[in-house]
DNA sequence: TAGTTATTACTACAATTGTAGTATAGTCAA
DNA sequence: TTGACTATACTACAATTGTAGTAATAACTA
């Protein structure tokens, strides 16, 4: 749910607990003060902070890029499997939710991006 | 630590809880009791079963195939991105864990795989 | 201004996970 | 057979996460 309700200060920018919860998916949707909960820890964590007032309530908005948070996931589950990618990427291609078409694009991406930092 | 010792069981096929506590790599190296704990819990869950005793030890395998559990794994991680591979993709491209290299033989493989099947 | 409504601040609680201690009972060597 | 060792079974506890309720207060409206 943390994730969830990051992804939407991310799309959102900036918004009040209220706008966050009625901009999760309605089946993923939960009560205000459980969306309240996970925003007063994230701000403990330092993820996300308060900017200001509108009327009566708080704004937030995220402190983290969602690719910096996305990379520490990514990091943290991959260290389950001593770091390797190899297990995951098995899995993908197997299930078919990464397909050959996917790893073309991919490689297309990666070397337009080298040919612009070299 | 969970997926660390199903790890040591997936490698040693089957072990007492001895074992699979100094399979551990030494930085990783828990309690004795720790690991039981932990081989319980997993026992409780349907993950590994005890099949007989040595002397007094009781001797544990996996139930569950390193596949499938990785499979669900790495299901439940993406689904915090609503299923989507892309951000977990680029963030390995753009850290250099995944190479142009590997999305080529990652390309093979599926070629190859895709030959057999069909 | 009084009543209704919305928001805050705080508390609660269960499940999961990492971590390990303790008491007891089984085993083996001398 | 007895003492030393080893494994078991059980208990404990903190942190994290998902989930939500309640009391009090701020704010808008009629």
């Amino acid at each position: 749910m943390e994730m969830e309700i990051m992804d939407q200060l991310w799309k959102l920018e900036s918004a009040s607990i209220r706008e966050v919860q009625e901009s999760l998916p309605t089946k993923r949707r939960v009560e205000y003060t459980t969306v309240q909960t996970i925003v007063y820890r994230l701000e403990k964590k330092g993820a996300v902070e308060r900017t200001r007032k509108i009327g009566n309530a708080h704004i937030f908005k995220p402190l983290l890029s969602k690719r910096s948070a996305v990379g520490s996931l990514v990091d943290d589950f991959l260290s389950q499997f001593g770091g390797s990618t190899e297990p995951v990427m098995l899995h993908l291609l197997e299930s078919g939710k990464l397909t050959l078409e996917d790893l073309k694009q991919l490689e297309e991406s990666v070397k337009e991006k080298k040919g612009k930092v070299e």
